[in-house]
Order: C-alpha cells, then structure tokens, then sequence
RNA sequence: UAGGGCGUAGCCAAGCGGAAAGGCAGCGGCCUUUGGAGCCGCCAUUCGGAGGUUCGAAUCCUCCCGCCCUAACCA
C-alpha cells in the first residue's frame, strides 16, 4: 500500500479509534442492491469500505441490500461477487439483508407497541399529498407542511392486529403501510411518518413467497448495520436525508451498536454515464452489446476491455474522497491505465491497416528469425523470435507519397528503419487498375541487420511491420469515448440523452499481427507496438484472434495533424 | 419554497491563522531501434463575491451569489 493520504472520512474513524469508541474496533460493508452490474462509481464506494477496514484492522463484509423483490436476481449477486473479486476485494462474510426480515419484524411490533408506528390506509397517492410533498404554482415551489393521516391514532392494539394481518396476507397489494410515527412537520421530508412496510406479492430471489411485505430501505438498512456491527456505514451523498431517519430508527431499538453513517461525493466520469438506470437503458435498447460492453464503466466492461484491477484502484485513489460531487475526466483512468499496461503488457508487433511492402533485393523464399524485445520496461520479460521475409506489410498510415514537412515516416527515396530488422529505402510503388496504391517497393541494406547502420547513419522513423507469409489475422476493435459530449446527461430543448451518443464509439479494422499471437487467450494483454494497449476478446475464435483497444499510444504525430 | 450539502487552475485535489502540495490535461525542450516510455521546464500575485476580526485570512465572523441533492409504498 502506498496510499499515504488521507481523507475526511479516515480522519473521523482515527478520531473515534481516539476517543475509543466501538470497543475500538472498525466495521464496514458495501451493501449494493442486486438488481444490475456495478461499475466504477460503485467501485470508488466499496473501495472505500474495504480500505478502512484495511487499514484500521477492522473487519469488512458484503452485504445484499435486497429488500425490494420486483427488481432483484441471483444473476446480479452473483455477478457483483465476480466483479468486486475481480478487482481485488476481499470479504469476511456475506450478508443479505432479506436474512434479517424476521428480526426487523419483530423490532416492527416493537415500535407499535411503544406507539411509533402505525397502520395506514392511505393510497400512495394520498401519503405523498398529506406529507406536504412540494407543489408549484406561477413558478414558485413550495413545500407546506404536512398533515397528520387520518389513521395515525389507531391504537397499539389496532395496529398489531393489522400487522399482523397485514402479513398473513389478508389485504391487497398496496392497501396499507405500515408508517412509523415521527412528526409530520418536521422540515426534512424523510422524517414525515415514512412507510417502513408496504405489501408486495412479489417472489424475493432468496426468500421465495414466505413474505407478501417488504421493509423498506430506510427501515432495513440502519437495522441491517447495527445487526452486523457495523461501525462506519458508508454511502453516498444521495443519502444524506435520511441519516436523521437512520438514527431515529436505532434510537428506539434495543440495538447492541451504533452504526455512523457518513457520506461521500460520488464518483461521475466524463463522456460516459455512472448509474445503473441509464446503463440499463444503453444494454436493454441495444445501444451497447451487454453489461459488459468494453465502452461501458461497467466493471465487466472495463475488464473486457482490458484494463488492470490495479490501474482502477490506482484511478478510484487519485480522485479521492470529498462531499464535492465532481466530473473527473476520463483522460486520468487512462492515464492510469496506460501507467500500468507500460509496466507490464508484453509488446508485440500488429499492423492494423495493412500496405504490402516488398524488398526487392531480398531473396526469394527466404526467411530469418529477429531477436525482438518483449518488454522494454522490464528486462526479465525477455526477448522472442520474429519472422522477417522479402515480403512484409505495414501499417498504410506509415506511407505517405507525398509527404509534409514534419512527416518522417516512409516516402519515395526516404530510409527508415524496420523495428529489429533493417533499414529499408523506398524505391517505387505499384498500383492497381484504378490507380490506387497497391504495394511498397524497397530495398534493404543487409548490414543494418538488427536495426543498427555500422556506418552511424540516422534514420527519423522506425515502422513495425509483420511478415506475410508468417502473418495472422486479427479483427481489433478500436473505441473512443461513448457519448460525445462531456456530460451527456445534460442536454437542450428537443435532444435527449441518447442523441448524444457516438458514432465512432467502436470502429473494427482487420489486420495482422506476429505469428505468437495465434495462440493468444481471451483476456490476454498486450502492446501492439506504436498502436496501443489491446486485449485479447473471448469473442476470439480459431483462426481469427479478436482484440479490443484498451487505451491507444500518445501519437505525437497525430496529434500536429489534428491540430 | 423547506431541509440538507458543495464552491481552491480546464478536470480531480491537498491545505484547518503564518503566508497556494500533488496528479491529469495543456504547452515548450532533451532523449529515444515504439513520433511509446522516460527526463527537464512552464502552467492560481490568489482560493465564488463583498465586508469584518487579526501584525497576518483559502483558513475565523457576517452578509450575498452560484451549483447539487431530497420531496417513491426504489435503493
């Protein structure tokens, strides 16, 4: 761990470990809602959790918060389970918090003994109305105050048996809540007789039809912490609201501890979006190919694009822990990203736009095999053989016939070097019936073998190139960001969302790569030298090896052109 | 409107009364058998604004401005 920096929330639990609260001991959780796949916003939370827990010797636990039947599926737990380990995270136990129904039960007749908690007939429509929920009028909002339901007096006795009845199933989906009984005036909304229980007929994905009510997430979630022991309940700032609601929950339960709820400034990236609403739209409209399309912050995604478990949690603890609620731009994931895979993604050499180039004066039929380096960031990565004949491809953009001033890569009479191989002179070229350029026509000088001119003689550009006869196809799936505006979220009169989606988010070329590729496997790293990080895809068959992009190369040389 | 939050460079972010860290991006240069990587340099006379307290304020006080969140029987 070289994560020597702090942060508001580190500083508060070395401030309770102080004052030797909790016994001196530190929980954490990350209670995700299995109803999608978790991306990296959903990392930067459960990073977090895990960390302090890390960090103090404290215990950290994962728990399902699946309260809500309608929207939940092993499919998720399982898939958030495969995730969070992906990128490293570790747990003392697994927790549900559909495990706890029974007790937060039995604290519910607690409260409508002690007359906290009551029956409500109201409809949906009619709790919103009566909570003084805000209206506008001639453009001004206003938030009045509430008014008591008209069956918030029922007695303790009344209220049990309705409970009761209300479990065993005897009314319709809907019919009745059960509120607790807090202040109808109270100026945070939240705090207005909330709806603990409402009833569902809705098979739960662990609890089967054993229940027809369901506890609501407030009335669950604090419950649920103070079950386990939790200490330092983190969550994002979307919660702020309801930690007066959290407290007051535990304040009239014989609960054994007290979790604190603190909350962070979640994380949002640029040109993409972070949460599971819109990520769900981009699968189910077919925007995207699934969860775990390389474009999306999905962590599925991320992985099959390639990225390292490290570079994310290296990104995730650069961009820190505030209550700010910010944009990071999405440049600094691949910064580090790119840090990563420099260290350690073997390099390879693929030509993704191939041009055939011949050397005439290489023999027919002959072939040799070059030393090239595997690493150059790390020297135990050793060296590998590649093969080189008479004739090659390169990449087409690598060609330019008439070329600009700051252009030094090939051209008519210009010498470059072919990476480990030779320094090559372009005498001519060929083309086909329409004109087009067909092949590159050189020679080489057999005393540069290796790359080097005993003679001392520069050259400004070295080129990868493949054999062709040695060559395997590849298919390489480029992407660029997937929305093109920064914040598509935000959009103006008649656009929505969706119009700001990219056209070039995924462009596929096919091209060829060095013959150790063949043999590459789905999530397989590696350089393509001068192009870019790539992973191998699972979508890779015999005989055609897929790639996906994970982050390009600076191209200094691109980069005048654009300007 | 009420309640809750947040405002330090293009982006993220340190800083907590002694006088603006760092990273990303950007821009120059060096180096280079990847126009990669690496290395060097530049990039806030000022911290949303205005007052005030103080020898001294991004840090304390007052007022103002802007932005975000909530107003589900979702989590």
């Amino acid at each position: 761990m070289n994560q020597t920096t702090t942060d508001f929330i580190r500083d508060m639990v070395r401030e309770d470990l102080r004052l030797g609260k909790n016994n001196g001991k530190v929980q954490t959780r990350w209670p995700p809602e299995p109803n999608g796949y978790i991306h990296v916003g959903h990392a930067k939370g459960f990073l977090l959790a895990y960390g302090i827990a890390q960090e103090f010797g404290g215990v950290f636990n994962l728990r399902f918060d699946d309260t809500n039947p309608t929207k939940e599926e092993q499919e998720y737990v399982d898939g958030i389970i495969e995730d969070m380990r992906w990128l490293g995270v570790d747990w003392r136990d697994v927790y549900f918090a559909s495990d706890y129904f029974e007790q937060l039960y039995e604290w519910a007749e607690v409260l409508i003994r002690a007359g906290k908690a009551f029956v409500c007939d109201l409809s949906a429509e009619e709790v919103s109305e009566y909570r003084g929920t805000a209206v506008e009028t001639d453009g001004q909002v206003i938030t009045p105050r509430g008014k008591d339901s008209p069956y918030r007096n029922r007695s303790p006795e009344e209220n049990l048996d309705l409970f009761r009845r209300m479990r065993a199933g005897e009314f319709p989906d809907g019919s009745r809540t059960l509120r607790a009984k807090i202040d109808m005036a109270h100026p945070n909304l939240n705090m207005r007789d909330p709806v603990m229980y409402r009833i569902l007929r809705a098979t739960h994905h662990r609890q089967g039809d054993a229940w027809c009510i369901y506890p609501t997430y407030d009335w669950a979630h604090g419950q649920s912490d103070a079950i386990e022991g939790v200490t330092h309940s983190t969550c994002d700032l979307g919660f702020e609201n309801h930690r007066p609601l959290y407290d007051w929950f535990l304040d009239q339960l014989p609960v054994r501890t007290r979790p604190r709820q603190i909350e962070y400034g979640r994380l949002n990236l640029t040109h993409t979006v972070m949460s599971k609403r819109w990520l769900r739209q981009l699968v189910e409209g077919g925007y995207v190919e699934g969860w775990d399309d390389p474009r999306l912050p999905t962590l599925r995604g991320m992985r099959r694009r390639g990225y390292t478990p490290a570079g994310i949690r290296e990104f995730v603890h650069a961009t820190g822990v505030t209550k700010s609620q910010g944009m990071v731009d999405t440049a600094l994931l691949e910064h580090f990203q790119r840090q990563e895979l420099n260290r350690t993604s073997p390099r390879v050499m693929a030509v993704l736009d191939p041009i055939r180039l011949v050397i005439t004066n290489y023999p027919e039929g002959e072939m040799e095999w070059l030393d090239a380096v595997n690493n150059p960031e790390d020297p135990a990565a050793g060296t590998r053989k590649t093969p080189f004949s008479r004739e090659l491809y390169i990449e087409r953009e690598d060609f330019l016939e008439d070329p600009p001033s700051k252009f030094f890569r090939l051209s008519p009479g210009r010498e470059v070097r072919l990476r480990y191989a030779y320094f090559v002179r372009c005498t001519d070229v060929v083309r086909d019936a329409r004109g087009e350029l067909a092949e590159i026509r050189c020679t080489y000088d057999p005393a540069t073998r290796g790359g080097d001119a005993p003679d001392g003689r520069k050259v400004k550009a070295t080129l990868h190139w493949v054999s062709a006869a040695h060559a395997v196809d590849l298919e390489a799936r480029l992407y660029d960001h997937l929305f093109v505006t920064e914040d598509p979220t935000q959009v103006e009169g008649e656009r929505t969302w969706l119009d700001n989606l990219s056209p070039n988010s995924l462009v596929i070329c096919h091209g060829r790569g060095e013959p150790c590729l063949r043999d590459a496997k789905p999530f397989e790293r590696f350089q393509f030298e001068r192009k870019g990080y790539f992973c191998v895809d699972p979508d890779s068959a015999a005989g055609r090896v897929v790639f996906n992009r994970t982050a390009g190369l600076r191209d200094a040389w691109a980069k005048t052109q654009g300007a």
